[in-house]
Parts: C-alpha cells; structure tokens; sequence
RNA sequence: GCCGAAGUGGUGGAAUUGGUAGACACGCUGGAUUCAAAAUCCAGUGCUCCGGCGUGAGGGUUCGAGUCCCUCCUUCGGUACCA
C-alpha cells in the first residue's frame, strides 16, 4: 500500500484538534514570533488556489520558527464586513449576517484541508459586536482626541478646550481645518454647538463637509484608495465628486511619522515608495500675494519661489472661496461658465482628457511683492482645491502645465532659467542659470531658491512649508453592513461619544438593505433606533478598513471582555515579526494599520510604534482566461469560429469565456474545443443549441462534427474568476494529490514575490518527490527502517540539506528550498539510505512543509508527541568538512583543468603547487604567467 | 510623464551577491519493464559548422561580469493636472 494521503489527513486533523497541538499560550517564558496573514474579506465564490500562496508561505515559517522554539502566534480571521455581502443582500434578500457566515463556513473548511497551524481559539469576525465593540470604541478614542505639533502626537481633547480657554485657537499648535482664529474671549462666547463645530476641526475623528467620492451605483462615499481611473474599485461603477457632510480620519496629522518610520522597516523598496509617494510629501514655500482691487491676500504653495519673476498668471481653484470676491462685474459670466462647465465634468472625463485645460479670467490682478508687477489672476480645473492652498502662482517658462494654460489663452511667458547647459532636461528640473530675475541673476537654481526663502521671511511675505499629497480619509459609509458610529447627537445638535460601558452600538436588524439616492444610510430607515432617549443616532457606518486597521492586536488577546487586549498581552506579543499579503493593500490598509496602530501608541496602549516589522507581498496566481469567439447572425443563429480563422478583433465577434474544464490543452496556444468539449459546451449553455462551428476543416453542426476538426480557443492569462469559469479550488487539487503535494507545488513554482499563472504542468515532479521520500522507508506498505549508524556520506547529505534549507527559509526562498529537499532525498536514495538517525532528521526537517506525511512518518518512527513540536535541526558544520577541494583551473578566466587540494590548503602553497604543475603548460602557449589569483574554496586563475 | 521591480534553455526557475551560468523540476529523446498502455526506473538534453558562442541590445570597469557603471529597448506593478 502506497502513501494514502486522503486517510492520513483525516488521521492527523482529528490528532491536533484533540490534542490541541497549535494552541498558543499568552503565559510562557519563550521568545515570541508573530506570524501574520491579511485576514480575507470572505466571499461567495470562496478560495481559489491563488489565495492560500501567502498562507502556506506563513504556515511554513511559523512552523519552522515554533520548532526553532519560538512561541509563535499565527492567527487566522475574517474581514466580515463589506460591500459584496450587502450587494448580495440587495439582489437576494439574503442577510449579509447569514451569507457571511455561511461563507466563512466554507473557507474555514476549505483552510482545514489544507492543514494549517492556526490557533482557532483566536479566531476575529470583524462583524461580531464582541470585535466591533473596540473597532467603536477606538473610533470614540480618535474623537476625543487631536493632534498636537509641539508634543508631536495625540493629546486629549480636554486639554485643547483648556488651551482655547486661557488663550483661544492661536495658543495651540495643533493639526486641524479650522478657517479662521479665535480668541480666549470668543471661545467663552460661543454656543455648546458653535463649541462642537470649532472642535470638530480638531478631532482626529471629524465630521466636516467636503467634497467626497460618490457613488450612485453602490449608493455609498468612498476613500480615495477605492477609486481607481474614476471608478469604484469594487465593481467599477462611476463616480463623482459631492459636497457632503462626512466624517473623516484626521491621518494627515500623521503624514510625516508615517513616512520617517518606514525607514528602518524591513519592507520591499516597492512597497515603501508606494507608500511615500501616496504620501507625497514636497518641501516649498507659502506665500502670499496682495491683490490689487481688495483687501484679501492669496496664498499659494510652490516649490518653486526662485521662480517668482516668470509667474505671468495666477490660477486659482474653482472652488476656492476667493473666485467669488475676486471676480469683476464683467467677467462673471464668464467666470460662471466655467464653474459650470467643470461641475458637470465628471470625475473620470476630467481623467480621461487630462490635458484638456479650462479657464477663466476673474478680472482682478495680484501683486508681485518683489517687482510690483500686476498679475492676471485666473481660475483654472487645472488647480485642485484640496492640495497646497487651491491657488498657484504660475510659471509658464518653467512648468509644462502653466505653459498648456499660457499657450491656451494667450498669457505672457517670461523666460526665468537659462538652461541652454543642460540639453535633457525638461521644463521644471531644478537646474540651470538664472535670468530676468533682478536680484537672482546669474545664480544657480538650488541657491536662488535657498536665498528666496531669506527674502520672504525677511519681507514677511511667506515660509517654508512642508505639503502632502495624503488628504483626510473619508470614514463615512452610507451603508448597513458595517459598524455602526457609536455617536449621537442631542437636542442641540451637539455630538456626543458613546463611552466604553455603552458599547458595544449593536449593528439593528433591518430588513430592507437599499441605499437611498439622497445619500442617506440605510439604519435611517430604523426609526426606533436612530431616535433614541431623545437624541438622534449617527445612521452612517464606518468602511471596510475601520475593522481592518487594528485586527492583529486582538489576535492578541481575542476574547478579552474587559479590554481590546490586556497589557500584558501586548507586552508579549510587541507587534508582527512578519506579515505577508497582497500588494493590493499597499497603500490602503498598510497606511490606515499603521495610523491607528501611531495613536494607540501614542496613548500608551500599544509597546511599540511600527506594527509590522517585515512585510512581504506575496504575487497573484493568475489563471488562464479561455474564450471562443461568437458571431450573432442576423437571423438569429450563431456560429463560433475557430480562432485560426479570426485575424485580429474582426468585427461583430464576441469573445465568450468558457470553462476551462471542457477545454483540451487549456493555457497552451494550441488549446482547443473538440467535439467531447464542445458537447460537454452545449450542455452547460443549452441557450447556444444548434449553432454552427467554423473550422479549419469546414463548417460543422454538433451532429456532423468531424473527429478531427477543432475550434481553437483564445487563452489569455488573467485574474481566476467566476465569471471567467476558470477558478481551481484547491479542494480538488488536495483531493487528487494531497495536501502537502499541494502546499510543496505552490511554493515550488517559483519565488512567493512573484506572479504567475496556475499551472498544474509541474505537480507531478512535487508529487513523485514525496513518493520517493516514503519510499525511503517502505516497501510493499511496510516500515523497512534500519538501526545501523550513519555514514559520512549520508550524514554529509543530511546535513548540507539542513544548512541550505535552514538559510533558504530564513530567506523566505522557499522554492529552492524544496529543491533542497529533491536533491538530499536523490542522494539518500543512490545511498539506499534507511537509517532512522537520518530519517528522524529530515522528518522533522520537513514537517514545515509536508506537515501530513511528516506526523505520519514520525509516529510510524516511534517518536513521541507531534513532530510540529520537535526542535528544528541545526546542521552540524562538523559534517560539511571537506577533506580536499577541486579547484578549476583557469586561464584568464576560462576553465582549462582541475586540481585537487586539502580543503585549508592556504593560497600561497596553491599558487605554488599550480606554477609548479607541468601539465598545464600546453596552455601557455609561450606566454609568461603574469599572475596567479587564487579565491579559496572557489577557483584558481592564471593570468597570462 | 514620474516612481518601483524585472528581462537567463522549449517551459517554471537556480546561481554562495564579482568566481566553473543553467541547480531543482516540467517537457522532450532514447532505453528497461509490460501482450499493450498507464505508472515506475535508468540515461541524455543551452546553442554549435566542435574552433567556439552564449544571461534583452550596445559600450565600459575587472585577471574574471547574469551580478557593478553608462546609454538604449521591452515587460509588469504603482501613480498622475500634486504646483
């Protein structure tokens, strides 16, 4: 009997389970690891096998890092709230409570086959009140909360209102939206609302309005990392820009920890430059000009202040709150046209005709406070409200945007930098002489910038300034499958917080899930809810992210009542040694985890500042699109044509994706749909019964079709799925060759960074690896294991396998750690090794990866306990010692012959012993040896 | 456009970080076993006109370059009126 995976799986799952093999304690003395997963959103299409690559990567580590004796946390959960469970809800009528849960079902079974070493104990549903409990209460902690600049982070609210008190809005350095400044007196003044809303500028959690992203489609706002190109990135509906009153995460107060501590991070330079060019920082001036017909002053934000005598033109937003005073009585309308002309510009058009400048003149000119000069100031969409100031001086010699605007509507262009010395460089590089600039003339760039910053601050017109790209994040969702804000408002209008003891804010049961077109969330609908003692609820709920942003501190302590985890807990556990998940998470989820993450710091809740030490985006295993092309005839018939006959995209084709399963040769250019295909075709779409197919060999019904005859499929490699039929659950692969081959092939396929198409080409060499390694020591199903001692030959084997596999891990290079494996049990092999002093060993050794087959083998050995409790073997450098070493011989650089020497033979003695050699003078060709250079333990090369 | 990553056999991919390029595996070819096939096992497999040539192209540094430097090309990922 061979190596029955499906009985031994079933053995070994029941075995853990009972015997609690992967709990893991908080109370122990060990050194800690932390392994950690993006938790999935669970969907209804459940796994595909591109999911589990970042999680057999991560099972692997912690099991090598636990026998390594670690204690190691490796949790597991599910992001339960979100967008597709209340979408089905829509269509269905199904609860997203219902449909979640009925999904994680499925992935959990779906991750027990495939036999990871998750502490289920520790298990977080976002959606649970037990979890969204402290998902509110951080959100209740973030508005009592501001930024401070003096302390540098988080302080109380209170000690703000204090501050206002002795010295009103100018007494605080803090982060905030506040427009206009108040005094002590003032403060005293104002209403408890009037109070409120000033506070609201401060808090890190804020409602305000703003302009936002809405949605129609999925009736809901969205944060900007969920639109992409102008569309939701969840089902890629429009969307456009609205003024709505929203709330928002204050994370722009964070922007410059965020991206100085990413410095000592062990993350990929990748990742990190995403991160730091979603922050955007730029470093510049604020600056402001006097206008000539008010008393208002314009403030803009440049790089660039070396430049200010080419600025011809100023370009305000228009939406800055200027346009209206600035704009004469002759060019209202005009001014009025083009609002106009902007509101109705879609998000996406204003994306898709990009260079597409409009404009207007207001009429009224600002001040160059360095030449007097009058400057036409303009509105343009060019200029975004909400970064810098919405207003920019414009520079047309030297930015190519300005220019497209000057050259539109005529402006005057001044030539400020001669760059005649630097023949590549484009329009706004900082380099060159500069001209037409009084004081500046003749300096270079980088000096005239340093010595503008002087001459603002000497006339005190402006200072340097620090700009980001990053803008609040919009926290407001107006949908019902998410928590729900534990806020209310009173008689007054005054917002309040929920404390810590009214918490958990359930989630009320509705049935009627619809957005609404107005913009209001569906727990509007739940009028005893929303009119509570009095006061009214906040109906909106928080996103995606909100449960997303803080789950790896509950793994921690996850069914902690009293606290979101104990002290003690997070004393422990610190933060994540190594996280692993999608690039797709990049900017979103990395940056709000780690904001959240910054506060909870920042109020001594959390040991540590950073919480993902190493991070690893694991790449997608894509899948094989396979399509057949369509033609709909007039009169009503289709005919599929052999792609072999189609060149290029004909018109009136249709490409239809088909199941790859009735696909013959699928992912190769000659895939194809023979007469079997094409039946098995007919019968899953009975609608395309009685079409024609068109092939090489003539024209076909299902019922002529000629055996030969084939229509050829287009294949394209692509995302796995539903709705390209070409999803592989990894259930089917387990079923066929077993969980552990399943785990090895995926990590065998190449470096886990990477992405690549699902391929079952190479499962066989994986597979045939594991036979080999049982065949090692069964015959006929018997146990044949030998007592005798080991050679050094084996023990040599053994031992360069543990090295390399070791190393590799550590690495996270896991392919060729497998290949390690493929070599080490060939070698065994050739040795017909046997012997239970090797085979304990390598056992152990590979439990990390064949953790089914490893358990088995172990207690077939007779060891005790679980292997996955074993120390993980050390190799011992003893046994690599090589007595002599080959050398190749090399004449400038190209092998010509071998020597053999005692492997710490020192270099001079070789050198020697190689001039010395007279078989290697028919190399010399007469030459003279002009030098020896001997790399031990490497090669020897003879110059000449 | 800008930022980042990467280009190695028929294929997936190795290469101790400047030291015998192509490990390991798939595929292919031949052989063994079999009535036959599957499976299994063994051998071979970068190209070659057998001099050599070979890591996207061209140049450079070096005794020696897949690896370092310069120029260019291509692919993928991110991002974009960011002043």
């Amino acid at each position: 009997m061979d190596f029955n995976h499906n009985e031994v799986e079933q053995k070994w799952k029941k075995y853990w389970q009972k015997k609690g093999t992967y709990k893991v304690s908080n109370d122990t003395s060990l050194p800690k690891y932390y392994v950690l997963d993006m938790f999935p959103y669970p969907s209804g299409a459940g796994l595909h096998v591109g999911h589990p690559l970042g999680y057999i990567a991560s099972d692997i580590v912690a099991r090598s890092k636990k026998q390594q004796g670690f204690n190691v946390l490796h949790p597991m959960g599910y992001d339960a709230f979100g967008l597709p469970a209340e979408q089905y809800a829509i269509q269905t009528g199904v609860h997203p409570e219902k449909s979640t849960n009925e999904n994680i079902k499925t992935y959990r079974a779906q991750l027990d086959n495939l036999g990871f070493n998750y502490d289920w104990d520790r298990q977080v549903k976002t959606c649970e009140p037990n979890y969204y409990k402290w998902t509110q209460w951080i959100m209740t902690e973030l508005f009592s909360h501001y930024y401070d600049l003096d302390s540098n982070k988080a302080e109380p609210i209170s000690s703000l209102i204090e501050k206002f008190k002795t010295s009103g809005s100018t007494g605080v350095n803090a982060a905030n939206n506040q427009e206009s400044t108040f005094s002590a007196q003032e403060w005293k003044e104002m209403s408890t609302l009037e109070k409120d809303q000033t506070l609201m500028n401060y808090r890190l959690a804020y409602r305000k309005t703003g302009h936002v992203n809405w949605c129609e489609a999925l009736g809901t706002v969205l944060a900007n990392d969920e639109v992409k190109d102008g569309l939701s990135e969840r089902g890629g509906h429009p969307v456009e820009r609205r003024a709505m009153m929203q709330w928002s995460l204050r994370i722009t107060a964070y922007a410059e920890r965020l991206l100085n501590d990413m410095q000592p991070l062990d993350w990929s330079d990748a990742l990190k430059s995403m991160q730091s060019n979603w922050i955007g920082r730029s470093e510049g001036a604020q600056l402001f000009f006097n206008v000539t017909n008010s008393s208002e002053k314009i403030e803009v934000f440049t790089t660039r202040p070396d430049t200010i005598f080419g600025a011809t033109f100023m370009v305000l937003a228009p939406e800055h709150e200027l346009v209206e005073v600035l704009t004469t009585a002759d060019q209202k309308s005009a001014i009025d046209a083009c609002i106009g002309e902007v509101k109705n510009k879609s998000e996406r058009e204003r994306l898709a005709e990009v260079k597409e400048m409009t404009g207007a003149f207001t009429g009224s000119y600002a001040i160059n406070p360095f030449n007097g000069a009058h400057i036409p100031i303009w509105i343009g969409d060019y200029v975004l409200k909400d970064y810098g100031t919405g207003a920019i001086m414009a520079v047309p010699s030297d930015d190519d945007r300005d220019r497209t605007f000057a050259n539109k509507y005529g402006l005057d262009i001044v030539d400020v930098v001669d760059k005649s010395n630097f023949a590549g460089a484009g329009a706004s590089d900082k380099v060159g002489e500069m001209i037409n600039s009084d004081f500046l003339n003749g300096m270079s760039v980088k000096d005239a910038i340093k010595l503008m910053f002087d001459k603002m601050a000497q006339k005190g017109i402006g200072n340097k300034m620090i700009n980001y790209k990053l803008r609040d994040a919009n926290f407001s969702r107006q949908r019902y499958w998410g928590e729900p804000f534990p806020v209310y408002y009173d008689t007054d209008g005054v917002s309040h917080a929920l404390s810590l003891d009214q918490l958990p804010l359930e989630l009320p049961k509705l049935d009627d899930f619809k957005p609404t077109k107005d913009g209001k969330s569906p727990l509007a609908k739940a009028t005893d809810w929303v009119n509570h003692n009095g006061t009214i609820r906040e109906t909106d709920t928080m996103p995606g992210f909100a449960g997303s942003s803080w789950y790896f501190l509950r793994y921690m302590d996850a069914g902690n009542p009293e606290e979101f985890a104990s002290k003690s807990a997070l004393d422990y556990w610190q933060d994540v040694d190594f996280y692993i998940g999608g690039a797709e998470h990049a900017v979103g989820h990395l940056m709000y985890s780690r904001f959240w993450h910054k506060f909870l710091f920042d109020k001594g809740l959390v040991p540590t500042n950073e919480p993902f030490k190493k991070l690893v985006n694991q790449g997608m295993i894509q899948g094989v699109i396979e399509s057949i092309y369509l033609r709909k005839n007039e009169d009503g018939s289709n005919t599929f044509m052999s792609a072999d006959l189609v060149d290029e995209e004909a018109d009136g084709l249709v490409k239809m994706p088909v199941h790859v399963d009735f696909v013959s040769n699928y992912g190769l250019p000659n895939s194809y749909l023979d007469k079997d295909g094409l039946q098995q075709f007919l019968a899953w779409r009975s609608d395309y019964e009685g079409s024609t197919f068109e092939t090489k060999l003539g024209a076909f019904t299902i019922g002529t079709f000629a055996i030969d005859a084939k229509v050829i499929t287009v294949s394209e490699v692509g995302k796995m799925s539903k709705r390209y039929y070409n999803v592989v659950n990894p259930d089917d692969v387990v079923a066929k060759y077993g969980a552990d081959c399943f785990r090895m092939y995926e990590m065998f396929l190449g470096p886990i960074e990477q992405s690549k198409p699902w391929d079952t080409k190479g499962i066989d060499g994986v597979s045939k690896f594991l036979r080999k390694l049982w065949n090692l020591v069964h015959d006929d199903g018997q146990l044949i294991i030998s007592d005798e001692k080991a050679s050094p030959e084996e023990l040599k084997v053994l031992h360069t396998a543990i090295k390399k596999i070791n190393d590799d891990i550590e690495k996270l290079s896991l392919n060729t750690s497998i290949s390690a494996f493929m070599v080490c049990v060939n070698e065994l092999k050739k040795l017909e090794c046997n012997k239970r002093e090797i085979l304990t060993v390598l056992t152990s050794l590979i439990a990390p990866f064949a953790p089914f087959m490893s358990e088995e083998l172990w207690h077939q050995l007779g060891e005790e306990g679980s292997v996955h409790h074993s120390k993980f073997p050390q190799h011992n450098p003893a046994y690599l010692v090589e007595s002599q070493f080959t050398y190749p011989i090399c004449f400038n650089g190209k092998k010509r012959d071998e020597m053999s020497f005692d492997a710490d033979a020192n270099p001079e003695d070789i050198e020697s012993a190689v001039k010395a050699n007279k078989d290697l003078d028919k190399w010399l060709e007469g030459k003279a040896i002009k030098k020896v250079i001997v790399v031990p333990k490497r090669m020897v090369n003879i110059v000449i």
